[in-house]
RNA sequence: GGAGAGAUGCCUGAGUGGCCGAAAGGAACAGUUUGCUAAACUGUCGUACUGGCAACGGUACCGAGGGUUCGAAUCCCUCUCUCUCCGCCA
C-alpha cells in the first residue's frame, strides 16, 4: 500500500510511475488526494468539537466537586448537544477513512526507475543468460514421461487421493525432493539466512499484510471453519513475522529463510503448458526474505539475484535472468527479477525463482518499521525470493540430465541424495 | 469440547467513574561523580493523526468493536487472544 502523504506530495511522479505499470485507473490518484483532504478537514472539525466537549465535561466535574450542583446541571444541559455533533462527524470520518483505504488498496506499487516499460511477458528484458543448453539424444523424453519411466513421480496416484496438481513423489523421486530442500537450506544458511519453520496456514491479517488479500483470495485455499488460508508461498508467514514490529536500525538487514510446502488454487489454468510439474497446486519451495534499510534495498536485491543464480550454477542448469517489465510485474512489487531454467525436452524456459523488492509497499501494510538512535521509526523495505521452487528444478534436472542409461544427479546434490543416477 | 482466570506503556505491575496518557520498580538513553568493567545520583524515556515557520497546541489510543454517562483504563454487551484445571490426543 502506498503512503497517502507520498501520493499527495508527489502526484505527478506517482501518475508517471503508474503508467509504467499500465495502471488502468489513474483517476484514483486524484480521488485519493481529495479524500485525504476531506479526511483532514473532518478530523480537524471533530477534534475541535471533542476538545470543547472534553473541557465542558471537566468543568462539570469541577463544579460537582465544589458542590455547585445547580451550576453543574446547567452546564450539563449545554454539553449534551456535543454528542450528536461528534457522532455525525465521527461517522463521516469513518466513512471517508474506509473509502480512502479501499481506494489505496487498489493502487499497485510504483515500479522502480530501472523497470522496463511494457505490458506483456515478451517485453521483459533479458538481463543475462548463463550455461549451455544440452543437446539431447534422439528419443529424449519430457519430464512427465521420465517420471513414469523411472517410477519416481506419480501423477495418477495424486489424482486419486487429492486431485490434479498434487503429485506423489516416490522412492528416488522423494529423495531427490528432500535432497534439494536440504541443499537449498544449507546454502541459504551459508549465505547468512536464518532458517525458520513457520506455520503453513495464516490468518486474514497476514494475508493482508503481504498483499494476498483482499484481491487475490481466489488464489489461496481457504479453511472456512477456522478462517485460515493455506500459504501460497513462505513469503507470507516469513514476512508477517515482522508485522507490527519496530526493529533496531543496526539489526538490518534481517535475513530469514524457510522451507514450506506452498498451495495455489491456480483457478483457470489447464492445458499442455501446465503438464507434469510445470504447474501444481502443491509444491515445495525454499524462500529467502530480507528486511532492509531503504538505502540498501536495491543493492540487496542484486545480491539476492546473484545468490539465486549461484544455486542454479551449482545445479549446472542453464538459466536466464529477466528484469520484468512494468506490466508483467506483480501488483506489490517495485522491481522483480525472474530466473528461468531451460527445460531441454520441452524446449522452453520455466520460471523457477522470482526475486522482488517491495520497498515500503508491504511494510506500510505490515506496519514494519525500523528505528535508529535518533528520530522516528521509518518504514523498512521488504524483499523476497524463491531459492528455489522445486518442481520446475526437478523438471529441468530430469529433462536436461537424461541419458540413455538414466538421469544424472548433479555433483553438489550427490552428498544429499546418496545416489548419482536415477535408473 | 467443559470450567475458571486474565489482557494496562520496552518489561514487571498499580489503578474499579472526573485529580489517569496513566503510580512504582526495572530496562534503555544522556549527563555527573567515583574510578574500573560496576555502583550511586540527576535528567530523558509510548504511538498515531492533526494545527503551527517554530515555540507550543488539539484529538485518539490501557486486547478489538459497540453501548451507558456531561465525563470510561475503570460500568455493560459482543468478539479475539493468552493462561490454569479437566477431557481428548500426535
Amino acid at each position: 500500500m502506498l503512503q497517502v502523504n507520498y501520493i499527495r506530495e508527489n502526484r505527478e511522479q506517482v501518475l508517471e510511475r503508474l503508467a509504467v505499470k499500465n495502471f488502468k485507473q489513474p483517476e484514483l490518484v486524484d480521488q485519493i488526494i481529495q479524500l485525504d483532504e476531506d479526511r483532514r478537514q473532518t478530523q480537524n472539525l471533530l477534534d475541535s468539537v471533542l476538545a470543547e466537549a472534553n473541557s465542558t465535561a471537566k468543568q462539570i466535574g469541577d463544579l460537582m466537586r465544589q458542590g455547585k450542583k445547580d451550576e453543574a446541571e446547567a452546564v450539563k444541559a449545554k454539553s449534551s448537544s456535543f454528542k450528536d455533533q461528534t457522532k455525525t462527524l465521527g461517522d463521516k470520518l469513518t466513512a471517508i477513512e474506509t473509502l480512502l483505504q479501499v481506494e489505496l488498496i487498489l493502487l499497485p506499487n510504483l515500479p522502480h526507475q530501472t523497470v522496463p516499460k511494457g505490458s506483456t511477458p515478451e517485453e521483459n528484458e533479458v538481463v543475462l543468460e548463463h550455461g549451455i543448453m544440452p543437446k539431447l539424444f534422439a528419443n529424449a523424453l519430457p519430464h512427465w514421461e521420465l517420471a513414469a519411466k523411472y517410477d519416481i513421480i506419480d501423477f495418477e496416484l495424486g489424482n486419486k487421493i487429492a486431485g490434479a496438481g498434487f503429485p506423489v513423489y516416490k522412492g528416488k523421486g522423494a529423495k531427490l525432493q528432500r535432497a534439494l530442500i536440504n541443499f537449498f537450506l544449507d546454502e541459504a544458511e551459508k549465505a547468512g539466512y536464518r532458517e525458520m519453520q513457520p506455520p503453513i496456514v495464516v490468518n486474514e491479517a497476514s494475508g493482508f499484510g503481504t498483499g494476498q488479500l483482499p484481491d487475490k483470495e481466489g488464489q489461496m485455499y481457504h479453511i472456512g471453519m477456522d478462517n485460515l488460508y493455506l500459504i501460497p508461498t513462505a513469503e507470507v508467514p516469513l514476512t508477517n513475522l515482522y508485522r507490527d514490529v519496530v526493529v533496531k536500525e543496526e539489526e538490518l538487514p534481517i535475513k530469514n529463510c524457510g522451507y514450506t510446502p506452498c498451495f495455489r488454487r491456480e483457478a483457470g489454468s489447464y492445458g499442455a503448458h501446465v503438464r507434469g510439474l510445470n504447474r501444481l497446486h502443491q509444491f515445495d519451495k525454499v524462500e529467502i526474505v530480507q528486511i532492509a534499510h531503504p538505502e540498501k534495498s536495491y543493492k540487496i536485491l542484486e545480491e539476492m539475484s546473484t545468490y539465486v543464480q549461484s544455486l542454479l550454477q551449482a545445479l549446472e542448469l542453464p538459466y536466464r535472468v529477466l528484469s520484468l517489465c512494468g506490466g508483467d510485474m506483480s501488483f506489490t512489487s517495485a522491481k522483480t527479477y525472474d530466473m528461468e531454467v531451460w527445460c531441454a525436452a520441452q524446449a522452453r524456459w520455466l520460471e523457477v525463482s522470482s526475486v522482488s523488492n517491495f520497498e515500503t509497499y508491504q511494510s506500510n501494510r505490515l506496519k514494519l518499521r525500523y528505528k535508529g538512535k535518533e528520530g522516528k521509526a521509518q518504514l523498512a523495505h521488504t524483499l523476497n525470493g524463491s531459492a528455489l521452487a522445486l518442481p520446475r528444478i526437478v523438471a529441468s534436472l530430469l529433462e536436461n540430465n537424461q541419458t540413455e542409461k538414466g538421469i544424472r544427479i548433479p555433483k553438489v546434490l550427490v552428498p544429499y541424495t546418496k545416489f548419482e543416477c536415477i535408473e
